[in-house]
DNA sequence: CTCTGTGAAAACATTCACAGCG
DNA sequence: CGCTGTGAATGTTTTCACAGAG
């Protein structure tokens, strides 16, 4: 059908992705620094610590607004908060894990989540056998629960930490139950229909990229993990 | 005019970043069909299953040399070959895990990476009372003995699953041993000398973006994990 | 026909360079 | 001054569109 592009009309400023990866990596510095005491960063400072020019800087933090003091800096609690609530870092995400394997432990085990607002809240599997087990104090539940407690625990984000075979239906059950994101960590790509989010993460794809990277023989200094690409269309709309 | 092009010395042809990127998701879809009993696909068909315009996989194959049949598509075998050689997995990677925390004891237990070449050897952690211990059928060792096994296993690429602060120390522990890259889990950015290879993965990272995207109204279908940005520079010789 | 490989055009992203604020 | 915000310039990646092979 119509392959023809038009743009949609409610289009916001659009933020290049590439810039919306580097928000993370602010938000993670500041918070460095904030706890080291620092007031103020410039953003020639904060490039250094990130491998980022101080242009670059400051173009990716004026997509969002005038944060920035001239002749001081970026007033680092201010700019934090400002990041957060953009990156929608304000609220609390309730997330439930699917899949009690390996990976699927280890992040429940994984503190850092609830530290910076993520909190792990429900853990299911598709084998039986586990139900009932504890995972990190979580009781594991069968996978004909999920709807149901994702709807009583109000749960808006869903990881997947199954199999490949198993991941796109357990991708499916999720939207079907209600969550609005999907952090991937099955080695396969994840569709999932307009409106709902997918990030994923596969380790063997980034092993293979530092495969390649020592293989072929890299130039320059610090590299992603990488996994499923954009899918040709704009960046992003507000 | 001018200082005349000062490319450096033994230039190839030069990849482009997100091509690089993409390289492993060809290789994983193509496996993935191969298994499936297909014999040869055309560029569109691999675009689709990607997310990817057919042109864009055409051009990125193209970069390395001609693999394509014209009328018929790729022979899926020869390619899978082909790109193999081109990333180094043609070879075995000898590799350790450093943290036998939560998220390195998943690693070690992921069978997917010996499968695809990836041999996890040897675990190490600072924590004394771990020695001895086994995790996945691997005796953990202490952090002294690192330089030594490294050398006598000729392990080539470290894993960093320690948390944050002992994270650049162990990078350059594992570079001093003679790893040749390393795939860093630790929360911050690494810094490697020119010459070692480096990846790094942040769940928390991931789970942000996922946030975001969830909170802005992304647009696109399926996005990437993301971690450190580039460093301003070319981006890969041979 | 189908499907690749590739120049040329378009879109996108980064860096430069500077006006102007505090 | 030092440092931000930003147009204009540059560099990079993607898409288009078509010649040519089987």
């Amino acid at each position: 059908m119509g392959p023809m592009a038009q743009r949609k009309p409610n289009d916001r400023p659009a933020i290049p992705r590439p810039a919306a990866r580097r928000l993370s990596l602010y938000l993670r510095e500041l918070s460095s620094r904030l706890e080291s005491g620092e007031q103020t960063v410039s953003s020639k400072s904060l490039g250094r610590s990130l491998g980022l020019t101080d242009a670059q800087v400051r173009k990716d933090l004026a997509l969002f607004g005038q944060f920035g003091h001239p002749g001081r800096g970026y007033a680092i609690a201010e700019l934090i908060d400002s990041l957060r609530k953009i990156m929608g870092r304000d609220r609390a995400w309730r997330v439930c894990v699917v899949g009690a394997g390996n990976i699927g432990r280890a992040l429940v085990s994984y503190d850092r989540f609830r530290r910076e607002g993520f909190e792990i809240v429900a853990v299911f599997d598709g084998d039986g056998s586990l139900s009932g087990r504890e995972v990190g104090g979580i009781p594991v539940r069968a996978m004909s629960d999920l709807a149901a407690v994702v709807a009583a625990e109000r749960i808006n984000l869903g990881i997947i930490a199954v199999p490949r075979e198993g991941a796109q239906q357990v991708a499916d059950a999720l939207v079907a139950a209600g969550v609005r994101g999907i952090l991937n960590f099955a080695p396969r790509r994840i569709e999932v229909r307009e409106g709902i989010g997918i990030v994923s993460v596969d380790f063997t794809v980034a092993l293979e990229q530092l495969a390649f990277q020592v293989a072929f023989g890299r130039d320059d200094a610090d590299r992603s993990d990488g996994d499923h690409p954009p899918d040709a269309e704009a960046p992003m709309r507000g």
